[in-house]
DNA sequence: GCGACAG
DNA sequence: ATCTTGTCGC
């Protein structure tokens, strides 16, 4: 089972576009944290590249879908699209790999391709067998290609955004509010 | 002693 | 991720 969905992630890997991206006005970020059997996700829109927070939403849903290690997609597309869905941003972050994935396929390419909207991956980890040349080491955090941008410019939208600890700002502002962390 | 592949 | 213990590395 697992085979054939590689089959199709490595053939929805071809679909990604990398161009340079427009104007960025604002940024959104996206993460989902678990309690028992659901998920939460952690929505933000800001303004980039000041980062003044301009939306914030959490939203649950009932998750499936065991994390299985490059397949982490399969259990968080369903929450992701059900939060960025008729929001307005420039670019997409979320929380989990784009290119820089054995099979140049993970989250943020899937959601990418799905929202038809450029869409930056961030990672803490690699992957084993991630291609070198798919992603950069930014802060903390190791960015990626989602979908419909470049790497170059993945790179320095992110930089712009880095907090205190090497972690971009939108992010950590979503991850809190999926957490219920926040005010 | 029990793993080290996103979360 | 979440839980949880110890604080560190094969």
């Amino acid at each position: 089972m697992l085979e054939k969905i590689a089959r199709i992630q490595e053939k929805l890997s071809e679909k990604v576009k990398e161009v340079k991206i427009g104007e960025v006005r604002t940024v959104a970020a996206v993460d989902v944290s678990y309690s028992d059997g659901s998920a939460r996700a952690g929505f933000v829109v800001c303004t980039y590249p000041e980062c003044r927070v301009l939306k914030t939403k959490v939203i649950e849903v009932e998750v499936y879908f065991p994390y299985i290690p490059t397949f982490f997609f399969l259990r968080e597309t369903r929450p992701v699209l059900l939060s960025v869905r008729r929001e307005k941003f420039d670019v997409l972050i979320v929380e989990g790999h784009g290119k820089a994935h054995p099979r140049k396929y993970g989250l943020a390419s899937h959601i990418g391709l799905l929202i038809k909207k450029p869409t930056i991956g961030v990672a803490k980890k690699l992957l084993r067998d991630t291609p070198p040349e798919t992603y950069r080491k930014v802060g903390r955090v190791y960015i990626s290609v989602g979908n419909l941008i470049t790497l170059e410019d993945a790179e320095r939208i992110i930089k712009q955004i880095l907090d205190e600890t090497g972690y971009p700002k939108p992010l950590k502002l979503a991850d809190k509010l999926s957490k219920g962390r926040v005010k």
